[in-house]
Parts: structure tokens; sequence; C-alpha cells
DNA sequence: AGCGTGACGGTCG
DNA sequence: ACGACCGCCACGC
């Protein structure tokens, strides 16, 4: 049986470049629709975020993690990169960019 | 066992 | 569209 954690972490390595999905997304995939606060302590007490990309992950309103987390700017950086599409306040267009996971 | 905390979400004004 | 409030669930003290 694998636990919460173990489930979120397989979701998040399966989040396409290019695209972002949301806490409440990934919890209720898990059965847990009121257990974005779940993801969020499974990710931050999981493995370290070079080997999976936390990045891709926002909350429901498309802003990124408070910037401190990765680095001043570097989330959206990689983002970008990736071919995100940002809104003119700084944050991510769900309505281009969401994916949702099919677990 | 109780209280406070948080990378959040939904609703209300 | 935005800020304030309350509700969730697990963790640390």
């Amino acid at each position: 049986m694998e636990s919460f954690s173990q489930k979120v972490l397989e979701i998040v390595a399966q989040i396409p470049m290019g695209k972002v999905t949301t806490y409440g997304a990934i919890a209720k995939a898990l059965g847990k629709p009121r257990g974005a606060r779940m993801v969020v302590w499974a990710l931050w007490s999981g493995p370290p975020w070079d080997q999976i990309p936390y990045h891709r992950v926002v909350n429901s309103r498309g802003e990124l993690a408070p910037g401190h987390i990765f680095g001043e700017g570097a989330q959206r950086e990689i983002l970008e990169k990736e071919g995100v599409s940002f809104k003119e306040d700084g944050r991510v267009d769900l309505k281009i960019s969401l994916w949702v996971p099919q677990n």
C-alpha cells in the first residue's frame, strides 16, 4: 500500500512540461478533496526538489510558491522556459497551462 | 491531550 | 478582481 505522500510524488513526477497543476487537484485525484494541505506536507517532507518538478505545482489562483523556496524568481524563470503561460500580474494562466492528474 | 502552524481551498462581502 | 475568514488534516511542541 503506497502512502499518500508516495502517490503525491508520483503524480507530480508525471506533470508534463509546459503544464502545471494545483495542490487541490492532486488531493482530489487521491480521494481527498480537502487534502490540499496534506499534499503540501507530502511535498515539503519529500525528496529534494531537484528530483521532482515541484516548480510545476501552484495554488488554485495560479500563484507560485513563496519564492524563497526555489529562489527569487527562479521558479517563474523555469516555468517560462518550459512554455508555461504567465499573465501580466505574474501568475500562471491556469486557463491555458493547467494539467489535471488522471489518477 | 491541547494548541498553534501552514508550499491551500472555497465562500462571502 | 481582491482581501478577509473559516474549514481541512497532519505535524511539532
